[in-house]
DNA sequence: ATGTCGATTCCCT
DNA sequence: GGGAATCGACATA
């Protein structure tokens, strides 16, 4: 859940990867440093990170110093999805159109629709809910049935099964 | 100070 | 399916 001035956006969360303690492909490999610090925080803890123009949102997904987190790959739109088509041509302007079905089907495109950039680094998710500006997670009511895949866009241990996609999605990346 | 690379996206063929 | 965009972190000098 994105809220902040000018409403509330919230989404479904219906593809991730995960980056557990040891994974070649994490940004934790090389131990804490300044740019991958906030996964070595506690669980629930946002740990967001740029990449060539994008931004992507991680969970931390702890214990403490363990150095794990979860990319949130695809969410579902629920509400403030005129909001989130807004964010999401401001942050494409000059650079064609903006499918309604592609709003937040891509790491980056996720930053994009919730306008989540490098400010939520180091948020915590699961804390009070700032009625002006915040972010948090709120759990689901059911175990939903998740596919497992490769992760994506990777170039170490691509055979790893750490992608998780929500079964029958029509939300999740190509 | 300089060079390289990337957990991506968008446009073009 | 390929390439450009674009910038911060990190490694090297």
């Amino acid at each position: 859940v994105r809220v902040d001035e000018h409403g509330t956006r919230s989404g479904i969360i219906v593809e991730t990867e995960a980056y557990p303690p040891g994974d070649p492909a994490s940004h934790a490999r090389p131990g804490p440093n300044a740019r991958n610090g906030q996964m070595f925080g506690a669980p629930g803890t946002a740990y967001v990170y740029r990449i060539h123009r994008s931004y992507c949102l991680n969970i931390v997904t702890g214990p403490c110093r363990s150095g794990q987190a979860v990319l949130i790959r695809a969410i579902e739109p629920r509400q403030g999805i005129d909001l989130m088509l807004e964010a999401r041509r401001r942050a494409t302007v000059g650079r064609g159109v903006v499918d309604a079905n592609d709003l937040a089907n891509g790491p980056g495109r996720v930053c994009q629709a919730l306008s989540v950039d490098l400010g939520f680094n180091g948020w915590n998710l699961l804390g009070q809910t700032n009625p002006r500006n915040g972010l948090y997670l709120l759990p689901r009511r059911r175990r939903p049935s998740i596919d497992v895949t490769t992760r994506i866009g990777i170039s170490r241990a691509r055979e790893a099964p750490l992608r998780f996609v929500l079964r029958n999605t029509a939300w999740a990346s190509r």
